[in-house]
DNA sequence: TCTTTATTTAGCTAATTGCCTAAGTATGTC
DNA sequence: GACATACTTAGGCAATTAGCTAAATAAAGA
């Protein structure tokens, strides 16, 4: 199947939002804005096993979202790129009703 | 399985990122910006079948991200809540590495 | 060293997504 | 009315995603 090279263009942005596209990453992003967390902490948190938001912090790491920093026994994960902050304002406008 | 309320909080704002995590329908989005387009428009320009335009066109309907108005025999969509296009910055800005 | 704690990786299954074709609805034209 | 155009809806299939458990890796402590 044809795909125009103009879809293509918007390939690496559309990954981007969909690495954010998820409750539970959107929740730890929103941690992570204010101060870096372990994995443990983002764990409980999320309220899911670990593995699993191992997982989403991966894929928020492979779209250059957050970094991770080894410190002991612990991973410390903090926002690398703090203006997805702003996606909430207009998410939010965007269920207000426009603007 | 359970899931934390923080983490259904987010669920809403998950939905438009969602909605918007695809290259055609971030390319339909760009093209939005510069004013209404039909969809036939559209589709010739996401190089799709009409089908699946119009799907793409009525997940960010439902989301909330554009409007429609039919005219005749033609469907009009435009752009319903403009901050989206703030989206691209920022995506910029993580492609590029921080900030 | 042995054990515990913290995290990631692997492997599985269920649910979702995206594309297609075919069929349905609505408008405009002859 | 018959037909063409514009669009949406339905149904099916392949690929992706999200959750889990189990197992692997790494650091810390007894």
């Amino acid at each position: 199947m044809l795909v125009h090279a103009e879809v293509k263009r918007f390939k690496p942005q559309a990954a981007v939002l969909k690495a954010l596209a998820h409750p539970a990453r959107l929740l730890i992003v929103d941690e992570l804005s204010r101060g870096e967390r372990c994995v443990c902490e983002l764990t409980e948190l999320v309220g899911a096993r670990m593995p699993t938001v191992s997982r989403h912090l991966s894929l928020l790491k492979h779209a250059g979202i957050v970094d991770d920093e080894k410190r002991g026994a612990q991973v410390f994960y903090r926002l690398r790129v703090p203006c997805v902050l702003n996606f909430f304002k207009c998410v939010q406008a965007v269920q207000a009703g426009g603007k």
